[in-house]
RNA sequence: GGGAUCUUAGCUCAGCUGGGAGAGCAUCUGCCUUACAAGCAGAGGGUCAUAGGUUCGAGCCCUAUAGGUCCCACCA
């Protein structure tokens, strides 16, 4: 074994090995309880990222844990998904190499874009391998293949036939660049810098005719909208316009009147409390036309170009429009007044172009009674959020639903299944085009040119990667799902539509808990974004540190939903871990040569042996609870932790002189049995966090088992419970641990050993520091450990260290600083009574007494006898000098 | 505007159902002790944002305040 863990190479070796004995592998097996995760796709972009890494890493942890548990463990990754970003990202490309889009046509288009995606969805799957994912690659299958699209298809027709899904008008914020609808989520708003132009109307006469000396003032962001007015509203409540009810008012340069309607939500407050109403471009307006029957006149064309409506405006260009517009009603004099004014305004997230609110026929899900089963769901803990507390957000959009608008004027997608009659305009929604039109009975249908939201088919992804819709085995074992883990970010656009399509499809929820990661920010804390050029590749810091590593340091110190921040000190912390377990391994490995041990082997357990073991017992209870409860960060910390103090700080140290003493071969065996149980077992606790080196190191080290990813999860138990043997290496511990406080403050040198005299009243203590002179001495810099009952035959001015029911002296004859010796011991004295005075405080506390348990009122009990005890000797000892 | 969340050591963060403040990094001191200098042994460093409240007891629960982050909605 190298002296320092290097995992080049080891990685890929081992992955390779796990792959040709099909580890990863799951059936449906009716001995087995299944536990499955599948994953969602990352797009096809190639860009990867931290989050990704953190997702895969809790993922495969899960797997793992779940695996070693004796579950029947399926992971399945998908590596495709539609989405917008996807084709904005093939358009950038196809840029690059000087075509556009139009001239490939859809399926010139989709051609390239499929090419692209062989391409970089390997570099995907590459970043699972290289993690060391126990992803069963055998069952890969892709959100866009023929198997998803059936599935697709087949909710779509399914709720269309079923009145929930409907194409209907309805305002949607158009992109006029990329010529697309996109949905709320993906609007970004912008604080701009803009106008607000207050405009009056005139008030229509009674003879029809606009009124020349009443106007109604109000102010506008969008003057060109105007073109599009039909009707001015004010609050009812407004007595300042009550005299407007029933009115109408005069549309300049349209030259019509519109009525003045009264509408709840007009604020009073605001500017004049009066507001003209375009239903076509404003989709607050879009809810009042509604209200009040008004027309709907859209002015603008898709490129954001006002269209025939807008009369000798058709043409222009909006921001033209505007500015044409403003100059022809000052020229009129409706023009009051121009106030700089900054505002939000919608853009879209991946172009940044101001997007304009339009009607169009869209798609929709009518989301009131498909959201019930999900809201129930979570409400009655059938599906558990971990954290709680992001049931919260989950509410608060499940309370504030509106319809699901799911076309997208996209190429790179599922495409609706709706078909259109040419001669008679039927829509047909179907699998398949129809032969013949149902009304007319012509066959000349064009299907529709919109693809669906990539949130559509991701929804489905729990049974639809199972082979829905058709009745598989793997479907019937695998669903519903068991944990899903994803950011918290994409609750809204995923988790919630995962949750109602299980319910809706196949009657079951998808899976019964949600484990959310928080973001992996840089180490400023900024979220990592291509445009900031922050972002870490996953990949290099593999090639770097190792896949365990980075896994290590993405799960330590992490809790359920919190943002984390990469680092390279942390990183560097993970790999130094991995360093120091490897050491460890070479250890034991070094020292057991040519002995064969292995479980069987007779040994008989001596007191340290049996400490470690009860540590050990008592971490594996603790690791199994928190790794049940999905704290994954508690759970690894407490490994490490055990490892690095307790195993190798101390146990290693302690048994060290019973190895090189080969005089006693049976303490030599139960030493060497001791190391390679515990760190086997140590190993299995760390496997899921750092696959890789923990089975590196296990495969080499014992023979009984094949690989450790297949070996059992280790089980906390009665037999290794030894709670004497504890508390007296605990007390060796703490003398150590004195005498080295000590020897550190008076300077002496680790080379310069000296005689150790351990005194105590008690015959149980004696015997521990007897029993465990063997390794205490090294420890302790002890030249030699004599123990007794008494301090007679001490030298007045010996050093001495007060712990539980013992004191320990060190006679430095030539070194001891008799009044620094003082000072040391009367800051000890002055923390002890501080202490007792706590315990005491508490005590004397009859309130304390009655209703704090008995438990911790007899630890307090304990701890001031101790203390008392200990403060005894202090004292005593400032007597003597 | 609505909601969530955070404020703990110089930095980055843990702290599970309330019961004597923790880790890593950084700093200081001493060690190449035959697994490990990617290491070992020690040390310093915190009014747990502020103010109240509940409780025998609060970093943890409640209320208010201040500041930060995020999500949702977006007022013409």
């Amino acid at each position: 074994m190298a002296k320092n863990y290097d995992p080049h190479q080891m990685e890929d070796r081992i992955y390779a090995n796990w792959l040709e004995k099909k580890y990863f592998h799951a059936e449906p097996d009716p001995e087995k309880k299944p536990f499955t995760i599948v994953i969602p796709p990352p797009n096809i972009t190639g860009q990867l990222h931290m989050g990704h890494a953190l997702d895969n890493t809790m993922q495969d942890i899960l797997i793992r844990f779940k695996r070693m548990q004796g579950y029947n463990a399926l992971w399945q990754p998908g590596t495709d998904h539609a989405s917008i970003a996807t084709e904005v990202k093939i358009i950038e490309k196809l840029k690059e190499e000087g075509i556009d889009k139009a001239d490939l046509g859809r399926d010139g288009f989709l051609e390239r874009a499929w090419a692209w995606r062989k391409e970089y969805g390997g570099r995907i799957i590459q970043q699972l391998k290289k993690l060391g994912s126990s992803c069963d690659w055998d069952r890969e299958r892709f959100t866009m293949d023929e198997g998803c699209n059936k599935a697709v298809t087949k909710v779509f027709c399914k709720m269309y036939d079923k009145g929930w899904i409907y194409k209907g008008s309805r305002i949607i914020n158009w992109c006029p660049v990329c010529n697309t609808s996109i949905s709320d989520a993906e609007v970004e708003y912008e604080e701009q810098q803009g106008h607000l132009w207050h405009i009056k109307y005139p008030l229509v006469e009674a003879d029809g005719k606009p009124s020349e000396t009443e106007f109604l003032t109000f102010a506008t962001t969008r003057p060109e909208t105007m073109l599009g007015d039909t009707a001015v509203a004010v609050n009812p409540g407004d007595e300042r316009y009550t005299y407007l009810h029933g009115r109408s008012v005069w549309l300049p340069i349209v030259n019509k009147a519109i009525p003045v309607v009264t509408d709840e939500y007009v604020d009073m407050e605001f500017g004049t409390g009066v507001v003209k109403i375009t239903p076509a471009h404003d989709p607050n307006d879009f809810e009042v036309g509604k209200r009040h029957n008004l027309p709907e006149v859209g002015i603008m064309n898709d490129d954001a170009t006002i269209n025939e409506n807008g009369g000798k405006y058709a043409g222009m260009d909006r921001y033209e429009a505007r500015e044409a517009i403003v100059k022809e009603l000052e020229g009129l004099g409706l023009l009051v007044k121009i106030e700089d004014y900054s505002h939000n305004v919608g853009t879209h997230d991946r172009c940044h172009t101001t997007v304009e609110p339009l009607i169009k026929k869209q798609w929709f899900v009518k989301m009131d009674e498909l959201i019930k089963p999900a809201v129930k769901a979570v409400k009655d803990g059938d599906i558990r959020l971990v954290p709680p507390r992001m049931e919260k957000t989950y509410f608060n959009w499940t309370d504030n639903i509106r319809d699901w608008c799911i076309s997208r004027q996209l190429w790179w997608g599922h495409r609706i299944p709706a078909y259109y009659c040419k001669d008679c305009g039927k829509i047909v929604v179907a699998a398949q085009m129809p032969e013949k039109c149902p009304d007319c009975g012509k066959s000349n249908f064009v299907q529709d040119e919109d693809t669906l939201d990539t949130w559509f088919s991701s929804a489905l992804w729990p049974f639809s990667t199972l082979g829905w819709p058709e009745e598989t085995e793997d479907l019937k074992y695998f669903y519903p799902t068991d944990v899903l883990v994803t950011g918290y970010d994409i609750i809204f656009f995923w988790v919630i539509r995962m949750i109602f399509s299980g319910f809706e499809q196949m009657g079951e929820k998808p899976f019964h808990t949600v484990l959310f990661h928080g973001l992996v920010r840089d180490e400023q804390g900024r979220k990592m974004s291509k445009s900031l050029g922050n972002g870490v590749d996953p990949l290099e810091i593999i090639d770097q540190y190792g896949a365990d590593a980075l896994r290590l340091m993405l799960i330590t110190g992490n809790a359920p939903g919190n943002d984390m921040r990469f680092s390279v000190a942390k990183i560097e912390n993970s790999r130094n871990f991995a360093n120091k377990v490897w050491n460890a391994s070479r250890f034991i490995q070094m020292n057991m040569k040519d002995d064969v041990i292995n479980e069987n082997t007779p040994h008989v357990l001596e007191p340290v042996d049996k400490w470690i073991l009860s540590k050990l017992n008592r971490l594996i209870g603790d690791v199994t609870e928190n790794m049940e409860k999905y704290e994954m960060g508690i759970a690894v910390q407490k490994v490490y932790d055990f490892i690095w103090d307790e195993f190798c700080d101390w146990y290693i140290e302690m048994v060290k002189p019973r190895l090189y003493n080969s005089d006693n071969a049976e303490s030599r065996t139960a030493a060497l049995w001791t190391l390679k149980h515990v760190l086997c077992e140590a190993l299995r606790l760390l496997h899921p966090f750092m696959p890789f080196i923990t089975e590196e190191i296990f495969t080499t080290i014992q023979d009984e088992e094949e690989s450790i990813m297949i070996s059992k999860w280790p089980v906390k138990s009665g037999e290794y419970d030894f709670e004497t043997q504890e508390k007296q290496i605990e007390l060796i511990k703490e003398a150590v641990r004195g005498i080295r406080n000590v020897r550190t403050g008076m300077n002496v040198a680790p080379s310069r050993k000296a005689a150790v005299i351990v005194v105590s009243e008690k015959e149980q203590v004696r015997s521990t520091f007897e029993e465990g002179k063997l390794f205490f001495a090294p420890l302790a810099y002890a030249s030699e450990v004599s123990v007794q009952a008494d301090k007679s035959g001490i030298a007045d001015d010996a050093v001495s260290v007060v712990i539980s029911d013992a004191t320990v002296y060190l006679p430095f004859a030539d070194l001891v600083d008799i009044e620094a010796e003082k000072i040391r011991l009367a800051a000890e004295e002055k923390k002890l009574i501080s202490e007792i005075a706590r315990c005491e405080g508490m005590l004397k506390n009859e309130r304390f007494i009655s209703k704090a348990p008995e438990a911790k009122v007899q630890e307090e009990k304990d701890k001031l006898a101790k203390y008392t005890q200990m403060l005894g000797a202090v004292k005593e000892r400032l007597n003597q000098l």
